[in-house]
DNA sequence: GAAATTGTATAGCAGTAGCATACAATTTAT
DNA sequence: ATAAATTGTATGCTACTGCTATACAATTTC
């Protein structure tokens, strides 16, 4: 699949994973009612045992981006819930903001160094 | 001290601490060689165990943020380190800003998030 | 309805976070 | 000097988490 996991990311793998595919969800290469792999045929892509791709699923269908059905398989959810993924996505921004905020930085400071850094991020970004 | 620990917050307390003082550092209200509070002194304001400040300071330390020494306390380091505190803060905004490119958004849309997330925070920061 | 496919549950191991307690270095007061 | 107080460090323990291997259960396919 279109996910990579990164062993120098601090976040567990199953959380890798779960929000590699909710940013594909948000950005809309996976559309509603989309079928997601197997959680052994995603394992084995990945080099990880199933059950961690299960817990990313598990985590998925907490928040209601997907639907998963024992035998069947998971699927991604209805668009209305969908919309939650945007949500989700903002949550790290936030929390990296307010830390910057807490820091003494002004508005105008963190819009600078947010647009460095997304100038940086545009222009080079690692090939897998 | 000026530090709050979040229990609904996902990083370890000792990170918390860590990350908040590292904030005061770079936001500069402690400056070069300002002395930080005793290890069982800021652990008792904060509920936790001394270990748990230690080992913040030792990541500080690491960092080259303060220096720690046996007996007499921990110390703000010298203001040519501390230049490297701002590129601490920087770490998590990158990390943020790298998932919404992988979600597919665009420069624009980025930027107008983070307004808008900016606006929300210096409109109504919680009130200790 | 048997076989294949898919998710789920259980059990175990390794590493981490936090704590209580004991130890060691430095400073302060005698 | 040296005893006492102050400060950081080390040790040992418990609980929890992330990951794995293996067994189990539901659904689909033939």
């Amino acid at each position: 699949m279109f996910i990579v996991v990164d062993e120098n990311d601090s976040r567990p793998i199953y959380r890798q994973v779960a929000d590699g595919i909710r940013a594909l969800i948000a950005g809309g290469e996976l559309r509603e009612g989309v079928q997601l792999p197997p959680v052994r045929q995603l394992a084995a892509d990945l080099g990880v045992n199933l059950n961690t791709i299960a817990t990313a699923y598990r985590e998925l269908q907490a928040e209601g981006l997907i639907t998963v059905r024992h035998g069947s398989g998971a699927v991604v959810a209805s668009s209305r819930a969908i919309e939650r993924a945007d949500e989700e996505l903002r949550r790290p921004l936030r929390t990296a903001l307010t830390q910057l905020v807490l820091a003494g930085l002004a508005r105008t400071e963190i819009m600078g160094m947010v647009a460095e850094e997304l100038r940086a991020l545009l222009k080079g970004p690692k090939r897998g």
